[in-house]
DNA sequence: TCATTCACG
DNA sequence: ACGTACGTGAATGAT
């Protein structure tokens, strides 16, 4: 039979360290009536993990009972000198309590008696043989209880993790001590933040040293006559009784009169009647939004809906909700399942292959009067196009105008947005769909209808929502004149696809498996055994142990086998040449040429899916394939493009990008003169940094390494710079790439400045944004942290630079699309690859697309530097170079 | 499912 | 003193 296990909260302890650990984000967690509730927040964290960690059966959380206990009458000033319980944690005491019912677990105090006595006594009186133990506290003193059976996890800085207090762990820590000689130890060093005195001039070091020696505090002074003469044994003399004293108060009582019942103790899950409305009161929407989860079908109203296979005209007026279901993501591929549309009076759903020939349908579809509102809107279209035609007028996109408000709250499908608006009223497609190789169709048909029947209704609702909130944060120019159009263009590239030459991957494939046979045999030769290379577990045994190379870097799991690493290693032998000549070509080989082959679609081309919705600073993404990271930077990779090739022949793939987007950004928004001087007068940008950071007056003397050095330091600038990151970018030290930084700051004042406002705006405001009211929420930019706040800081400089240049591509691509189609050019755009785009042409249009593309992408925007395009063409796009 | 590695801007 | 460059996706092996 399975081991029940106890878990033992102390409440105090723990409250203490959910409140100083959300304590930089304080006056961030406040509910509507001005109630501070980070410790809650934090306390709550805590506990999911532990009890995901731990899985106990049974649960109690301790509490101290009062200011005095049985200590106080040894001796009176213990815990004394300690600083008072903030204000803003002791308001929140009570709700916590109130937390630790709703969660459905018991908690108890006893008058005159800590929690750590309950706990003590607890864990001791629980049958070993029935019962693990687990104590949960941020306390050290409870690690005295450790035993086989009784685990003790303190709480660390942060809210997830835990130090684990084994006997071992104890040995190992307080150099072979024993969890009952923790006592002992602070018996002799004393305890400050309990005011324990011990002995005087006695740490824990020496304490430790002494009892490996004399065992415990009482043997020691049995022997003490022996010891030789010194001041701490004058010191332990005279301080005998207050030793002995420290030692009993820092002595778990495991006796005391404890009235409970470990069987009362059961977990039996949280209750929700009482949890549900607590977090509500709390305004805890990310654990309410995790109770949906674990729930399914609860407090789902009827919803009432007409299935119908050929649905009439009637049933199809304007601003209606249109949603077409798919059980997998890919939209270029998937089946529609079922259609859903309706309004707040009607809702139609339909199975039927008979809705796609149907001609109410279409022509409601294609009719640019009739506006539908949907999750979604690019998969709307890429679908329906395949089954009937291009779908017009979706006026209305719940999922991109989500994206908008808040970048992080896109969780897949539009029941994580209706949770995040409080809605309920729709499960999560898991819930109904399953997941993995268990998903499907439910068995029964009424769900599955009711359920899309509850996404137009979700559609309905969220609208106005989104509407305002838009309308409210200045953003509804950006999703009108921006991502609305944006999403059609992009699901026109997406069905137009590129053309990928089959055949030339082919002989690609094949070569590169001989070339990859012959390095393999090479590196096993010189290994002297074979072994799976591309395992960095087995590449690393066989480098730093079997052949002892130097460990230059580590990871969580083992030894760092990185390109940066292995560059380094080059000299020891000459295997290291080799595997890294076997990585480059191994990627190229899986990733590039058998990656692609596998997505080729019977049409000869890859359509990827650009995801709009994904990034934090406004970006796109694309997946399967992913067309945005094809090689370039090596020759060897770069002949993958020679398989991207125009649909016709005769045609060209033409290809256009901004040269320095990013950093002519930030010469606009920072305001920086010198450098807007530098781009306004077209100088080579790092050239003019490499001048002006290391004093160089003649550009001649700027040598292609000192360029190189301070193009690192324009990237860096870009990316909020720290002299870490740049001194391992260049291999040069800390102190080099401070003193570049210093120096580029100086020269570059307004740079500075422009960084400074950023992140002190983004404290502020809560959010980073772009030229066009982007917003990118910054959760930690407060926070008290280090590396968190760091981050956020460094995102605060960096996402409006970033995110500026996304939406000035995109507004070029808005009036390139529309330019293209007035001027009837045959010429397609293909791709989008963040600061370029790629089109197939034929020869014939070739001359005016290249006009028209750089005027467009050079007057898209008005900067105060020029932006400036730089453009290429040829037989394939590997040619367009 | 996570961690590592490496491709791109 | 902290431990880092910004934004992505895919393949692989290990768990």
């Amino acid at each position: 039979m399975a081991k029940n296990k106890l878990l033992l909260v102390d409440g105090n302890s723990v409250a203490f360290r959910a409140f100083y650990a959300l304590h930089g984000s304080l006056e961030r967690f406040k509910n509507p009536s001005g109630l501070h509730t980070n410790a809650i927040y934090a306390f709550n964290l805590m506990f999911e993990n532990v009890m995901e960690k731990e899985d106990p059966t049974h649960v109690l959380v301790a509490f101290d009972a009062g200011k005095t206990t049985f200590r106080n009458e040894m001796y009176e000033d213990y815990k004394g000198g300690r600083a008072k319980t903030p204000g803003e944690l002791n308001e929140q005491l009570p709700y916590i309590r109130e937390l630790i019912n709703g969660l459905g677990i018991s908690h108890y105090e006893l008058k005159n008696y800590e929690a750590d006595d309950i706990i003590g006594t607890l864990a001791n009186q629980v049958d070993k043989n029935k019962f693990d133990v687990t104590v949960l506290t941020g306390d050290r003193d409870l690690t005295q209880l450790a035993t086989d059976s009784i685990k003790v996890a303190i709480t660390k800085k942060g809210v997830s993790d835990t130090e684990d207090y084994t006997p071992e762990h104890i040995a190992d820590k307080y150099d072979g001590l024993e969890p009952k000689q923790i006592i002992d130890m602070k018996g002799l060093a004393g305890d400050a933040s309990d005011n324990i005195p011990g002995v005087n001039k006695i740490g824990d070091k020496t304490a430790i040293k002494l009892l490996n020696e004399y065992g415990s505090v009482e043997t020691l002074y049995q022997n003490i006559d022996d010891m030789k003469q010194s001041k701490m044994k004058e010191n332990l003399i005279h301080d005998k009784d207050t030793a002995l004293l420290s030692k009993k108060l820092a002595t778990i009582n495991t006796s005391a009169p404890v009235d409970i019942s470990i069987d009362s103790l059961k977990y039996e899950g949280s209750d929700l009647e009482k949890l549900v409305p607590f977090y509500k009161e709390m305004n805890f929407r990310s654990f309410l939004e995790n109770l949906d989860v674990n729930e399914e079908n609860h407090d789902l109203e009827d919803i009432l809906f007409e299935a119908v296979d050929e649905p009439t005209k009637e049933m199809f007026t304007d601003d209606m909700a249109l949603y077409v279901e798919m059980l997998g993501e890919n939209y270029h591929v998937e089946d529609i399942v079922g259609i859903a549309w309706g309004n707040d009076k009607k809702i139609y759903v339909s199975d039927s292959d008979k809705i796609f020939s149907n001609e109410a349908f279409k022509s409601w579809l294609l009719d640019k009067n009739k506006h539908k509102r949907v999750y979604n809107a690019k998969s709307t279209q890429v679908a329906l196009n395949r089954y009937i035609a291009l779908p017009e007028s979706l006026t209305f996109d719940v999922l991109v105008a989500a994206y908008l408000l808040d970048t992080t709250d896109n969780s897949g499908d539009i029941a994580g947005i209706c949770a995040h608006y409080d809605y309920h009223d729709i499960q999560p497609d898991e819930a109904v769909y399953g997941k993995g190789a268990k998903k499907g169709l439910p068995e029964d048909k009424e769900t599955f209808f009711s359920h899309l029947a509850r996404k137009i209704k979700a559609i309905q609702w969220l609208t106005p929502k989104l509407e305002e909130e838009l309308k409210d944060k200045n953003q509804m120019d950006l999703y009108r004149d921006m991502e609305a159009p944006i999403s059609s263009i992009l699901a026109e590239m997406e069905i137009t696809g590129i053309t990928v030459d089959a055949n030339r991957l082919n002989k690609m494939k094949d070569e590169f498996a001989q070339r990859l046979n012959e390095i393999e045999e090479k590196i096993y030769e010189q290994a002297g055994e074979r072994f799976n290379i591309n395992s960095p577990k087995q590449l690393g045994h066989i480098l730093f142990e079997k052949m002892e190379l130097p460990v230059i870097k580590k990871t969580k799991t083992g030894y760092s086998t990185a390109v940066d690493v292995l560059e380094q290693l080059k000299d020891q032998s000459p295997i290291v040449e080799d595997i890294l000549q076997y990585r480059q070509i191994a990627k190229i080989q899986s990733t590039y040429v058998e990656g692609l082959l596998k997505v080729i679609l019977q049409d000869g081309k890859v359509h990827t899916r650009y995801l709009q919705t994904l990034t934090q600073t406004g970006r796109l993404s694309s997946v399967d394939p992913n067309l945005q990271n094809i090689p370039i930077r090596l020759e060897e990779g770069r002949k993958i493009r020679q398989a991207f090739v125009p649909r016709k022949q005769d045609w060209v793939i033409y290809s256009s990008d901004y040269s320095q987007i990013e950093l002519r950004v930030l010469a606009h928004v920072s305001k920086d003169k010198h450098l807007q001087e530098a781009f306004n007068e077209n100088q080579d940008i790092h050239a003019s940094t490499a001048m002006r950071v290391f004093d160089i007056d003649k550009p001649e003397d700027v040598t292609p390494n000192i360029r190189r050095q301070a193009k690192a330091v324009n990237f860096g600038i870009v990316y909020g710079i720290s002299d870490y990151g740049l001194s391992q970018n260049l291999g040069i030290s800390r102190k080099e790439a401070k003193n570049y930084i210093d120096t580029y700051f100086e020269r570059y004042p307004g740079v500075k400045q422009y960084m400074n406002d950023s992140v002190a705006q983004a404290k502020e405001k809560g959010y980073a944004e772009t030229l066009y009211n982007r917003r990118r929420y910054l959760e930690n930019i407060n926070s008290s942290n280090f590396n968190l706040r760091s981050f956020a800081e460094r995102t605060a400089i960096n996402s409006p630079i970033q995110g500026s240049a996304a939406d000035i591509l995109k507004i070029a691509m808005i009036e390139l699309d529309k330019q293209l189609k007035e001027k009837k050019l045959e010429a397609s755009m293909l791709l989008q690859v963040h600061d370029e785009l790629v089109f197939e042409v034929p020869q014939s249009e070739l001359e005016t697309l290249d006009k028209l593309v750089k005027e467009i992408m050079e007057k898209a925007v008005q900067l105060d530097v020029p932006l400036i395009t730089e453009s290429s063409w040829g037989k394939t796009w590997y040619d367009a170079k």
